[in-house]
RNA sequence: GCCGCUUUAGCUCAGCUGGUAGAGCAACCGCCUUGUAAGCGGUAGGUCGUUGGUUCGAAUCCGACAAGCGGCACCA
């Protein structure tokens, strides 16, 4: 006996419609305009295959492209089936297994039958994609018995989808999809209702790249190709040049054009550093010095090289060896070539980070309740022996130097220490460059060292200290992560967003009881007994190599004037002005502004285009009229205007735009 | 560490199926004294990442190693 289903729209009116009927049904009733821009249904809310028939009375909102995230969602994800059709088409013998969409696009892995992927195969898989695409294929969805499912899987050989389908529950039904009647897959889609519903010039296979099965590096190694997707053409022509626009900013290429720095096989993984990049490290340093001075820091430097008994104490010997730099304890026999060993040799490692040499100093003397909070800051040089496939410019290095601190306190301090650093934090961002960023909190991991109770405070204490910012709510892009807190502590992080979007954690505060036990640090409280501090690890920055490489993509190497390289180039038009230039020069060396002349016999043009592209914020140009008149022409970076200054005032204005912004009035 | 790709002059790159290398920019020299994003001419510069092999002959084909690039895994 036949029903009416009431189906109920957005507008608050209801229709009914029979038994079996689909959204796509209810759009064609409303109009053929909606029935063909419809192509899913959110069904009671839940985002649903427009041809799904309704199983009762239902709250429905057709989806149609103007719903940009829902209908980029299900064009990648249809991309994704295409791709996978694709390449089992050409490729016969090639195992599917995951192909999820992602934030521009979509992956397939594959487990391939003789060869992994190459770039060159991915113009030929496109063409069988758009072939897929013009064939219009209806994606039908069809729900599978799970046991008759893994008995296809394995009779096609996909021993990958059949170990999946296996683990899902007895007796559950699984959803496939059909593209046309030639192929499937297991998926809980929803899909488009046909493959022609996606626009074949929209799309692009990007690279190819391994992948391990499931995320883990023991399961074998798949064949992943990435793509990226969109409604049109014009939407992906965009991305693409959002990614070249990208690409211009990289530090590595910047750095090269502005002989910032260099890496080379010899030291890979550690940065030569040439005198202009230096110079943003030294002004940067400097900056983070009065910072720290000012909020109640003590500085310290400590040992490169500690005794390896040392390490096994804090528990790095342990953990982390296998990333640590060890060296032996012995002087090397010089006779032979090459440092040799002995078998009884002692071993030292060059720290991996600074924080038990920092409790080595505050276990020097009797500490007392009176001492804390004890803030030890470090410009501390680490090493770190990266696997080398992560190496990548100065974002992930070998060597590094941490704008470290730890702070030593009593467990009714912490909010308190939380907080300042919070603010700390808050001045440098906003100092930077960086007024946008977000705080994230990384709860206990599963693994993990300490009581219930301890985690319990000490994450409580990180949300009282986020609160009182203010920025611990959605909108600032507060979080709360489970799981991802370090072994011994949970810990803040500190994601910044630059100039292009994209987002760099780079500050973090962590509680930890666990090294001031393992490395007995204790004080003496105000009941006369020894108590164990709290330390805090924390860092602003992160390290100075990565933050430097984050400065340069966000400002796209156009720095702030103070943390500009150069900051102005006094360039003659003609040789009868060269004195005037290097009196120019010589009086804003004495400003302290970092200036470079150039007399050289070339054209003005060719000297403002060198200069332009080299990023240098002011030009001043002098020529026989400065000259006699004591003036100079000021062309900033970027801008075709120039101003025309007296000598006098350019150096007051340009000391005044130099300063630091600690320092600026 | 794993998969794929790459490595030629200071930089960016060309060099087809093997016959010992080429351009632009930069550098240097000369001419031009020039007013706001490339003036003109010339000279010099490379044991083609390293190392084995195949071959009469290797930048080119094959192997190993290294570094770089894009991902994966890792990131105390």
């Amino acid at each position: 006996m036949s029903q009416l289903l009431k189906i109920s729209l957005p507008d608050g009116s209801v229709r009914e419609m029979p038994e079996g009927s689909t959204p796509a049904d209810v759009a064609a009733a409303i109009g053929p305009g909606l029935a063909k821009a419809a192509i899913a249904a959110r069904v009671d809310g839940e985002l649903r295959d427009i041809t799904r028939p309704f199983t009762g009375d239902a709250t429905l909102a057709l989806v149609t492209a103007k719903d940009e995230a829902d209908a980029l969602e299900l064009a990648r994800h249809d991309f994704a089936h295409v791709l996978a059709e694709a390449v089992q088409t050409l490729f016969p013998g090639t195992q599917i297994t995951f192909g999820p969409s992602t934030d521009d696009g979509f992956y397939y892995d594959f487990a391939p039958k003789d060869r992994p992927f190459t770039d060159e195969d991915l113009p030929v898989i496109e063409a069988e994609m758009r072939r897929i695409i013009a064939a219009n294929k209806p994606l039908r969805r069809e729900v599978w018995d799970r046991d008759a499912l893994i008995a296809r899987w394995r009779e096609q050989g996909e021993s990958f989808k059949a170990e999946w389908a296996a683990e899902l529950p007895q007796g559950e039904e699984i959803s496939v999809y059909w593209s046309g009647d030639e192929w499937m897959d297991m998926c809980r889609g929803p899909h488009l209702a046909s493959t022609g519903r996606l626009d074949p010039a929209a799309f692009k296979l990007t690279r190819v790249s391994g992948a391990y099965w499931r995320g883990d590096q023991r399961n074998p190694q798949l064949s992943r190709i990435y793509g990226t997707g969109w409604l049109n053409k014009k939407q992906l022509d965009a991305h693409l040049l959002r990614l070249e626009e990208a690409a211009k900013r990289d530090h590595r290429k910047i750095g090269q054009e502005m002989d910032l720095f260099h890496l080379q096989q010899e030291a890979h993984g550690s940065v030569f550093w040439h005198p202009r990049g230096f110079v943003i490290y030294r002004a940067l340093e400097a900056y983070m010095r009065r910072r720290l001075d000012a909020a109640g820091y003590l500085e310290v430097k400590t040992p490169q090289v500690m005794d390896a008994r040392q390490w096994e104490q804090s528990g790095h010997w342990g953990k982390y060896r296998e990333n640590m730099f060890v060296i032996p304890d012995e002087v090397p026999n010089t006779e032979d070539e090459g440092p040799v060993v002995s078998n009884d040799a002692a071993w030292m490692a060059l720290k991996p980070m600074n924080c038990p040499a920092h409790v080595l100093i505050f276990r020097q003397g009797i500490k007392s309740y009176r001492d804390l909070p004890l803030r030890l800051a470090e410009m501390g040089c680490c090493h770190r022996n990266e696997p080398h496939g992560a190496l990548h410019g100065l974002m992930r290095v070998r060597q590094f130097t941490q704008d470290d601190a730890h702070i030593f306190c009593r467990e009714d301090q912490l909010v308190d220490e939380i907080s300042r650093f919070c603010d700390l934090l808050d001045v440098v961002y906003k100092d930077l460059g960086f007024g946008d960023y977000a705080i994230k909190l990384a709860l206990r991991p599963e693994k993990r060292f300490g009581s219930d109770e301890m985690w319990d405070w000490s994450e409580q204490s990180m949300r009282d200290a986020v609160a009182a910012t203010g920025r611990n709510t959605p909108e600032w892009g507060w979080e709360e992560l489970p799981g991802e807190g370090a072994f011994y502590a949970p810990k803040l992080e500190f994601h910044l967003t630059d100039a292009i979007g994209r987002t760099w954690q780079v500050g973090t505060i962590q509680t930890d009881t666990v090294l001031p036990e393992r490395l007995d640090a204790s004080y003496v409280a105000e009941d006369g007994n020894r108590h164990r501090p709290i330390m805090l690890h924390r860092a602003i920055l992160g390290s100075y190599e990565r933050f430097i490489g984050i400065l340069i993509e966000h400002y796209a190497g156009k720095f702030p004037l103070w943390l500009a390289p150069v900051q102005a180039v006094v360039a003659t038009i003609v040789s009868d002005a060269d004195d005037y230039a290097r009196e120019v020069v010589a009086e804003l060396q004495a400003a302290g502004i970092r200036v470079e002349e150039d007399l050289r016999n070339e054209k003005i043009n060719y000297k403002v285009r060198e200069h332009s592209v080299g990023r240098v914020p002011n030009i001043l140009v002098v020529g026989k009229q400065e000259a006699e008149k004591r003036t100079v022409a000021l062309r900033r970076l970027g801008e075709q205007q120039q101003q025309f200054l007296s000598l006098d005032e350019a150096v007051a204005m340009l000391r005044q735009e130099a300063l630091p912004p600690d320092l600026k009035s």
